[in-house]
DNA sequence: AGTGAAAAACAATGGCG
DNA sequence: CGCCATTGTTTTTCACT
């Protein structure tokens, strides 16, 4: 199903990772290929998954969303109704960037993303505490984002 | 500079975060304008920094990166020189996909992606303590991502 | 696996209601 | 401010090496 990526695939991943915008010319340039076998590896790369898809990567400052927290989750009673039920909601809340579970004394944490800190009480007030199965809620702000770019190491 | 966003732009935004394929034709049906006036609104909202880049959304498992981590760091020695090139060290390196500062008890988080655990444990071993700067490492090892897609919420 | 050229789809621009 | 029509780019397909 996945064969294997060879350098060309490497190379033009790397470079869509940052800017999705370069044209399949561009990349050729840049990778040495033809305009045309970049299309087709791209179009292979996308087939397979490898690229999950393309995305508009926006400022959240100019959206007015100026805090960013991340917020453990303690869970009490560990039943798997209840745990089932925590993450239906989680995935469905838009404020929520992220969200894992954790090896360590935390069950989830959650990147949350919202306008000011009155919005972050309102979420974990309103949405996450009032939820049956959550026992403890601790959040941490980040007062200062030095990189957010996600961008995969490859290679 | 930036002059207020309608709800034609806010719609636009949010169709473009989740799918940045989509032609201007496509997102003039879905928000009821015509394909031009689409267009024209992505350069204002491109021009604006509104829309900050287009990027691809690469599967961190078909790259055979399968460890996602939370790095917290307690910095030592807080002078000035040592921070900074802490700081200027994490942004230049490949894994860490996520540095903030935060509030509390922890100093810096990092969210760090790597081929696996022997990766993670060469990271913070030859990576993150031996800088000067850096005087304790704790990780949480994400076993479960429910939802990592950084969707900002709009609206 | 690769290239180059032709066809189809698309974005961007200027004119007009 | 909005839509339509034209122009220039870009992607994709096809014939060929």
């Amino acid at each position: 199903m996945n064969s294997a990526l060879d350098g060309f695939d490497i190379k033009i991943l790397r470079l869509l990772q940052g800017n999705a915008s370069l044209t399949n010319q561009q990349l050729g340039e840049d990778v040495g290929l033809s305009a045309s076998q970049v299309s087709r590896r791209r179009q292979k790369l996308e087939q397979e998954g490898v690229i999950r898809r393309y995305r508009a990567s926006l400022d959240p400052d100019a959206l007015g969303l100026t805090v960013t927290a991340y917020v453990g989750v303690t869970l009490g009673a560990h039943t798997r109704e209840n745990a089932r039920r925590f993450r239906d909601r989680m995935v469905a809340m838009p404020e929520v960037q992220e969200a894992h579970t954790l090896t360590g004394d935390v069950d989830y944490m959650l990147k949350v993303v919202v306008a000011d800190l009155k919005a972050l009480s309102r979420f974990i007030n309103d949405e996450l505490l009032p939820q049956e199965a959550v026992l403890n809620v601790r959040s941490s702000i980040a007062m200062e984002t030095l990189k957010d770019d996600n961008l995969l190491p490859l290679e």
